[in-house]
DNA sequence: ATGGTGGATTATCCA
């Protein structure tokens, strides 16, 4: 099974380009974020037309994530536990910033995987209210991990509670080679100290990033900003990840970022990354 | 020091 997560800066936009990585790269399983649409706005057929089931979540136009699979959805689910809301009083709400389903029973994957597709609060600056609510979201996400793993003690279906998935745009890079130049991040948000904390609480939990075995690094980036010409000048940041429980770290066996994709005229500001699990 | 780009929505906000 070939699973890609991808923040596509609008679904809309750019679903051209997303059925075009599905076909060239032969994608079984997509986690989408920054889909900048709600569900009922988007035109599925494409994806439909593949053999794709999609469940979708948004709130508004700059978050909203989504799940497409041909594999099989067995079951939904719409929210993480404890997600901390944002916003004051009356319009305080759990923005639809993760999406979670029950995907792969098919006779090529004998066991289902819950997937998750998240995108992670920006934080937008140290000082701001947001990077708090980026700190707490990231806790309330290690604190669901960990539970998933101790619900799954060998009495019960351990292998097939243990094998959990959270893919997507975490906005925070984990170490300083995940950025082209430090000096250029000095007092900025995603490689703050207790951002990085909060990504190693997630992997000290028992999750493991499954694409950094297989890079090489450093340079190899998922995301560059539109502006200045970043992508051409290698100037980019490492954010988005699929961060996999051990059951599915040791099924794991490739990943690769589709530099091609980035590299393309309208595309999104960050790459599909793609890892092949066989459970 | 500012603005550089892009999307959704419509002159700003967000990334």
């Amino acid at each position: 099974m070939r699973i890609a997560t991808w923040n596509i800066n609008s679904l809309r936009a750019r679903m051209p380009r997303l059925l075009e990585v599905i076909d060239r790269r032969k994608i079984d399983v997509v986690a989408l974020q920054e889909i900048k649409a709600k569900p009922e706005q988007l035109d599925l057929s494409g994806l439909t037309e593949r053999g794709f089931e999609v469940a979708a979540h948004g709130l508004n136009q700059w978050n909203g994530v989504a799940l497409a699979s041909r594999v099989g959805i067995r079951e939904i689910r719409r929210e993480l536990p404890s997600l901390p809301a944002w916003g004051e009083g009356e319009d305080a709400v759990v923005e639809a910033r993760a999406i979670g389903a029950v995907v792969g029973e098919t006779a090529r994957d004998s066991r289902p995987i819950e997937l998750w597709s998240l995108y992670v609060p920006n934080g937008r600056e140290l000082d701001h209210p947001h990077y708090p609510y980026k700190l707490g979201w990231l806790e309330a996400l290690r604190s669901y991990g960990e539970a998933r793993l101790a619900s799954s003690g060998p009495g019960e279906d351990a292998g097939k509670c243990s094998a959990t998935l959270f893919a997507g745009d975490f906005n925070v890079a984990p170490t300083d080679a995940d950025v082209w130049d430090m000096a250029a991040f000095e007092g900025k948000t995603h490689v703050s100290a207790p951002e990085r904390e909060a990504i190693a609480a997630i992997e000290n939990a028992g999750y493991v990033d499954l694409t950094r075995d297989w890079l090489d690094a450093p340079g190899t980036y998922t995301y560059w900003d539109y502006k200045g010409l970043k992508f051409a000048k290698k100037q980019g940041m490492r954010i988005d990840f699929l961060f996999g429980s051990p059951a599915v770290r040791a099924a794991t066996t490739g990943a690769m970022i589709d530099l091609e994709e980035r590299a393309q005229e309208s595309t999104s500001d960050h790459a599909p990354v793609i890892v092949d699990i066989h459970l």
